[in-house]
DNA sequence: CGAATACTTGAGTGGGGTCAACGCAAGTGG
DNA sequence: CCACTTGCGTTGACCCCACTCAAGTATTCG
């Protein structure tokens, strides 16, 4: 899984391939909303979502939680644990999900062994920066509609990108209030716009299943543009739906 | 300048820090709000800035806005270039700046002989993602008065790492405009909570001058822990002022 | 089939936006 | 040396997006 990843980041090898399928790896299944990592824990291993849905988080004063990121199988969700320490936030499971582990030792002696996946490692933490980029000007700048529709955007292209896509519907098993934690919003107003995005046919969302039915408006309404997701391989090129 | 910026990510030995100090270099002086990297933009070199002060920001439709970062002396604004093209952001002079800039190949030559330093590159990018977390955590959780206090609690803390601060008073060349850009706020709303922070004498800021005259009930406003700043070397124990 | 969790809807409220002046200081040119 | 310009800071009036509180309705799960 981490090959298949780091190979879409950066052209591999067969030795560099084979070296990252060799890693050692402790694999481990989670319930949903179980913590993966702690806030402020020193890591010596890295984890790799192989199956289900992560995030991570960060806790405020009164209860409050701003969701930093989500992640999809493939995703090195604290690859940053290599040379950052301690955490700053937490890492855990949105739905049940099987987490490979790689000790940072063998992570570091690939790197030493294999320059172009040090490349791709460091990489996949860029593009990490990128989105956290993305969701700031989101944050920032867009409506309670924007934001919405930039995020469904963003996760659409990514769960593509990972394979995850069947005709334009993936699974998505964010609820409301999750995803008002990660906009910024109520649970209450994520859901108003939710039907808003609705009746403009935009997009269907009923029982953790999210279509595009508009992709080209959506994007219009998110101001979307793909180029900081930084995938290398566009799946197929899109046709002007909607 | 840059040798001082990696020396405190990671402790440098005598070699690598005399590789870093004879890294070729082109000078150049910039005016103020003019782009040093334009968004889109492939870039074949890194700038490391040497005196006054730049930020990221993107543009959204309507002439809207995002600063996505503030950097002062001795930062490298655009590290993430060496791997990940095209810039997602524009990088831009806040006050007239002195920037200089490093060749990629060269900082490549030099990741491949010091895995040392190579690390410290890195790092230095991953730093940069724990900041923008603690932003996203700022725009979707904080209100006006907390978003404030938290950016200056983080300048105020990174110049004191830079050594730019004398006493509690650093220079503070961002006008009320731009911090609203940065905090998605509108200037006529951070014009009030200014006068805010300073009826509460937590702050004094004027003509282009911050004081801290509280830290510990300004960093308290803030809800700000600085352990996501990942500064190795605390300046001077802080005692507890205010 | 009962309990918990998520979703939905309505009413009322407030934080922060917009618009529009005005003050003030630093240039800048005649 | 002074009139003019320009950019930033400040203040007031009004308004709306999104929040809170509260109740009720699916869904999911044990």
């Amino acid at each position: 899984m981490l090959a298949r990843r780091l190979g879409a980041i950066a052209p591999l090898g067969g030795d560099e391939r084979r070296a990252v399928e060799q890693l050692p790896a402790r694999i481990q299944v989670f319930e949903p909303q179980q913590d993966i990592v702690h806030d402020r824990e020193i890591l010596t291993r890295c984890a790799v979502l192989q199956e289900g849905w992560a995030f991570r988080y960060k806790l405020l004063d009164g209860g409050r939680r701003q969701i930093l990121s989500f992640h999809v199988p493939g995703d090195a969700p604290d690859l940053q644990s290599l040379h950052l320490r301690p955490m700053d936030h937490g890492l855990a499971t949105l739905t049940r999900a099987t987490v490979a582990f790689v000790p940072h030792e063998s992570l570091h002696d690939l790197a030493r062994r294999f320059p172009a996946l040090a490349t791709a490692l460091w990489r996949n933490t860029l593009i990490d920066g990128a989105i956290y980029r993305a969701w700031i000007a989101t944050l920032g700048q867009r409506s309670a509609y924007g934001r919405l529709a930039h995020l469904l955007c963003e996760l659409h292209r990514r769960l593509e990108a990972a394979g995850l896509v069947a005709g334009q519907t993936c699974t998505f098993p964010i609820t409301q209030g999750e995803l008002g934690n990660a906009l910024g919003l109520s649970n209450v107003h994520v859901n108003r716009v939710l039907q808003e995005l609705r009746a403009h046919d935009l997009i269907s969302l009923q029982g953790r299943k999210l279509s595009i039915l508009s992709w080209s408006r959506l994007a219009k309404a998110a101001e979307f543009d793909p180029a900081y997701l930084h995938l290398t391989a566009p799946p197929e090129p899109r046709i002007g739906a909607g």
